[in-house]
DNA sequence: GGCAAGCTACTCGGATACACGGTGTCCGAGTGCATGGGG
DNA sequence: CCCCATGCACTCGGACACCGTGTATCCGAGTAGCTTGCC
């Protein structure tokens, strides 16, 4: 998977505490990554409409849904593509025993199994949302934890 | 995911029904597959332990266990590595804000949503086994399929 | 006819090139804010 | 004092190189079975 779904979240959790648009610069500034690859990744958010870019002066990115409402498999998808890990490639269909295109009314038992392990997968990674995740954060690392990163992400 | 580990589940499959070493041209030519980056595959699953390779002239490769014992999620691991998809990189403790590496006694929030999901996946390839797809073609496909599987591969 | 040595042909195994997707970077288009002049 | 035109600095967005992993291939090491000569 690409590495760089890692950042996304990150920054989608930070995103949670301020409601100012963030510029890609800070962002990445915050997580000591790439500013022009970290930009990459908040443009595939935008295009799949986690998050609204604005332009201009104060301009940045701001999450367009509630966090509650965002999933992790809405931003794996968003970033790593929606197509699933596993394609089947019809091996059935080839070589001198191949089993007639007409026959093949169900998929091939192994891309069964497979399609129910990606699907037990992205369940796994829709049941959380951002919002949980932050929750989560401000367990483990204290409930001023956002709140600090919040700061440090409006003053300029 | 590699492409060669549908390549190896099927093999595993057809050699459900012969108790003979095939050799991995044979098993390449029933696919229509490159019978050397086959070998490739075969040589990871025999590195697993999952087959045995019996070298000379009536030589190839036959499964070590039954069938009913191997599960999918095996052949898997062997052929695309155990290591999971998603590896944290610990971006908490980087940045300005980083937090000390003391205070990082669980797991980041989102690292523990991705093990979860990945153990999901792994645990539905799990619950089937080797023996499971073969029944699951015999029903689908007839129940001579494998057969006549069987008898192509033995003879010469 | 039985046996053993040698040979052949076939097998696996690892080492070797090629290609594509992910990684990382850059510069141009667009836009909101700040400023300065005029009414 | 208020309003508007201008300029500017800052932002995103897509287009351009680089690298690592997967893909595909080849040739050498090793071994089981067949052949053939001898007893």
């Amino acid at each position: 998977m690409s590495g760089g779904v890692e950042w996304a979240l990150h920054c989608c959790v930070v995103l949670t505490s301020v409601e100012e648009p963030v510029p890609a610069t800070r962002l990445a500034e915050l997580h000591d990554v790439s500013a022009s690859y970290l930009a990459k990744q908040l443009q595939a958010l935008s295009r799949a409409g986690l998050v609204r870019s604005v332009q201009g002066k104060a301009g940045g990115y701001v999450l367009t849904r509630e966090p509650a409402s965002i999933t992790v498999l809405d931003v794996v998808e968003a970033v790593d593509g929606p197509s699933p890990a596993f394609t089947c490639t019809e091996i059935r269909q080839r070589g001198p025993l191949a089993t007639p295109a007409e026959a093949c009314t169900t998929p091939c038992p192994i891309a069964r199994v497979m399609t129910g392990a990606d699907a037990a997968w992205r369940e796994a990674l829709r049941t959380v949302s951002i919002a949980d995740l932050a929750q989560d954060v401000a367990s483990t690392s204290g409930p001023t934890a956002l709140a600090r990163v919040s700061a440090w992400l409006t003053t300029p």
